[in-house]
DNA sequence: CACCAACGTAGTATTCCGATAGGATTTTGC
DNA sequence: GCAAAATCCTATCGGAATACTACGTTGGTG
């Protein structure tokens, strides 16, 4: 009932980019810092992004990360299932004899990725930064007072 | 993004619990039997559950456990709050300073804990039930095809 | 009093997650 | 053209959480 610290932190990086979008690569080790996240560990999440053509990347000096395309455009659901990995177990059609609870636990499943895929499908990027934007200025003018 | 065992476990338990609502006590031995689950581990679950004042529990030859009250009155919301134990982080204050991106995580985490409580606490036991019911005749039925 | 079943605690086994190590590969800058 | 810079790639490890077991106690029934 919550995200692993690899969706997370992948989210995290992605908010980064989304952020500077649509300008020039950014490291992985700025991103990291940006977040004070762990390097290494954010390096093969990004990686696993870049194969979901999530990200376009440039090796060598200058190089770093990017979005492939405009905030807009990158739905929350998808990189979420992307970074998730086990997105809810098979669903094995399992021999066709359930016991009555299996059945039970069946339907709430369902009903349960229905509601999440509702909600993270309806969230772009660019909605995240903006609510990112807002609670930043709200932040800001909170010292004002 | 997915239940526990445990919580699986407690659920399946408690359907068949539903099933024979309001009949008398069942014995953990034969709820795990007809579930096909861990007797010693389904116990821990039902005495939690029992704590959690959805069960009555009678010791003794004879006893075992049955609904408090009826099914319609036990929400499946409030039966996998307490199963999960780890009910979504602290969510701490935090130091007032947040990341971009810890911004946009709380915010989908929040979105995230809304669309499944709604789920959940919108279901009763007894419409569990009542699905399995229906799921089981048609599964019945498909023999006579 | 003999058995039965819930209650309770502690301990083990196993899986998985977060993270690190240590490179190989490709591009840029001088 | 070579050294530095960055991505790319694989393997592995420690530790925590999960799933489960063993064994014993308490209380109630026949």
């Amino acid at each position: 009932m919550k995200l692993s610290k690899r969706t997370e932190y992948g989210l995290r990086a992605v908010v980064q980019l989304a952020r500077l979008w649509p300008r020039t690569f950014v490291q992985s080790k700025d991103l990291a810092q940006q977040e004070g996240l762990p390097n290494k560990f954010l390096e093969s999440i990004l990686l696993a992004l870049r194969r979901g053509d999530f990200l376009e990347s440039k090796v060598g000096s200058g190089g770093g990360y990017r979005l492939s395309r405009a905030p807009r455009e990158i739905s929350v659901g998808d990189l979420i299932r992307r970074l998730e990995g086990r997105l809810t177990v098979k669903e094995e059609a399992s021999a066709s004899e359930l016991s009555p609870g299996e059945v039970a636990v069946r339907l709430i499943n369902e009903r349960l990725t229905e509601a999440t895929d509702e909600v993270l499908d309806a969230m772009t990027l660019e909605q995240l930064v903006e609510h990112v934007t807002r609670a930043g200025n709200l932040q800001q003018a909170m010292y004002y007072i």
